[in-house]
RNA sequence: GGCCCGUUCGUCUAGUGGUUAGGACUCAGGAUUUUCAUUCCUGCAACAGGGGUUCGAUUCCCCUACGGGCUACCA
């Protein structure tokens, strides 16, 4: 933590489409580091893009935020609530003489420049005053340009290290349009410095402006804050992720059942580590290790397998009946018809094998709607012939005759039958298991049949036999 | 084109002027299990290339290649 005050960092989305994985990395380090140095984090709405900007995305990035658990602090900012300030700012470059009009056109510009990589090169910088009345009463419009200096631009990035430009490199960029409206880079140096944000924390893909705003901030003698730049999240191709490259937006995450601490784990893990072996960490662990420099310069590209498994790992650590709650949250309908002691365990058998809300949800179908076909593979494997039917068939007098009805009882039961025929326990399990689930995978058998009741076991193997060998 | 940034297994990464270059995911094989999965074990697999500096470079420097970013009256 810096001297000079608290930490308060923000988070200034762009409402043109919906966030995604890489808005919501760049939000969770904001707010690791707001969390680890009891700082603040703060939103702002970088919606002054009238034409793309659109209210739903503002509401759906926030609702993404929430599900994440990325509380931010008081206010919420929009930049468009904000031309006054800039106007004052630009105002007052212009009253100092630090930024001027170009009464240039665009099709002048082409003009002037030599090629299209050519910098802006100082045309009306130094224009007369009665120059300038004359264009102003004839009505030209014009843009209005910072003046750069000579010399050099240096910061030292948390992440990057040291950072130096020639000012050279640089023209004199425009800082608000001939509408009068800011420019992007003249907007983010006002709001921060208002803001009192102390550190910057952004995707890298702002690296090479910061020189620019810190000449911003040097010609309005303003303290710049501390930056801290995070490599791009990339596709599996290796490309980067970007709203046109479809990239994944965290609410399709949500609604393919994944939990919000799992995907915050595994994102703080892209670009980051926490420099021990320990992966599968929570918000307060996060929070604790989180360091600047453990983060990685260069881009991750993220893999939903791994992602998965890390889900996987926070099933296991779930209570069930938090499970049950979250998969209610995402199918409202699943197990209507059963109890809710019914419906722990059947998601207590399905634990091991799901990594996410949604498996449990589609392997838990032959609980609840029982098998009227099945695979011929599958068939050919457990079903091979009329001896299975006939197991089945003596599996059904034995399951007909009992009157306890607990996995413990079934398992010996079915055992000792085995044993006594002398039939190996596949030979037996597998032709069952398929006519009472209509799958050869799934949760351990007894468990199943104890789960699924006397009644509607025994209609199971009636059905299936009709359909066995003979 | 210019400028800035980057380059360790397929992926995420650890790491050091002298290491058998470590871990995780994936994949393959094995053990356990009534199936699948879980769990456990084993295995495959990397320092972009070329020059230096050095007794010795994956590690430091330079160049090249490749990748990314900025170079907009987008953000």
């Amino acid at each position: 933590m810096s001297n000079f005050g608290s930490v308060k960092v923000r988070f200034a989305p762009s409402p043109t489409g919906e966030l995604h994985l890489g808005g919501a990395r760049t939000a969770l380090f904001n707010w690791l580091y707001a969390k680890k140095h009891q700082g603040s984090f703060f939103l702002r709405i970088e919606d002054t893009d009238k034409a793309r900007s659109k209210d739903v995305f503002t509401s759906q990035i926030l609702d993404s935020l929430k599900w994440l658990g990325l509380d931010w602090d008081e206010p919420l900012i929009y930049q468009s609530g904000r031309q006054e300030r800039y106007k004052y700012y630009i105002k007052k470059l212009m009253d100092e003489r630090k930024a001027y009009r170009c009464f240039c056109s665009k099709s002048d510009l082409e003009n002037i420049k030599e090629d299209s990589y050519a910098l802006y090169p100082g045309t009306c910088r130094s224009l007369s005053s009665d120059e300038i009345k004359t264009k102003l009463n004839q009505g030209k419009s014009f843009t209005i340009r910072i003046k750069l200096e000579e010399g050099y631009t240096e910061f030292k990035d948390l992440v990057y290290g040291a950072i130096k430009i020639n000012n050279k490199e640089l023209d004199d960029f425009i800082i608000a349009r001939s509408d009068g409206s800011p420019t992007y880079n003249f907007t983010v140096v006002v709001d921060d410095y208002e803001m009192e944000i102390s550190h910057v924390i952004r995707g890298d893909d702002h690296l090479s402006n910061t020189p620019k705003q810190l000449i911003i901030y040097k010609n309005l003698e303003l303290k710049a804050p501390i930056f801290a730049h995070l490599p791009m999240i990339l596709g599996s191709d290796k490309k980067r992720l970007s709203k046109r490259h479809g990239a994944p937006g965290v609410q399709s995450f949500k609604d393919k059942g994944y939990f919000p601490d799992s995907l915050l784990n595994y994102l703080a893990l892209l670009g980051w580590n926490p420099k021990n072996e320990k992966e599968v960490l929570d918000a307060d662990e996060l929070i604790n290790l989180f360091s600047f420099d453990q983060v990685q310069k260069k881009g991750a590209a993220w893999d939903e397998k791994k992602l998965h498994w890390l889900s996987g790992q926070y099933v296991q650590n779930k209570n069930s009946q938090f499970l049950l709650d979250q998969i209610r949250l995402l199918d409202s309908d699943w197990g209507k018809n059963s109890d809710i002691s019914t419906l722990i365990n059947i998601i207590n058998s399905l634990k091991p094998r799901a990594k996410s809300l949604h498996e449990f949800i589609v392997k838990s179908k032959h609980f609840f709607i029982a098998p009227d076909t099945y695979d011929e593979a599958e068939r050919l494997k457990a079903w091979p012939d009329s001896n299975a039917t006939e197991i089945v068939g003596q599996c059904s007098d034995i399951l007909t005759s009992l009157d306890t009805w607990s996995s413990e009882v079934l398992e010996s039961e079915i055992k000792s039958f085995a044993s006594k025929k002398s039939y190996g326990l596949g030979k037996v399990i597998m032709p069952l298991r398929l006519a009472v689930f209509g799958s050869l995978d799934g949760p351990a058998l007894f468990d199943i049949i104890s789960i699924l009741g006397k009644t509607e076991t025994l209609h199971r193997i009636q059905y299936a036999s009709t359909r066995m060998p003979t």
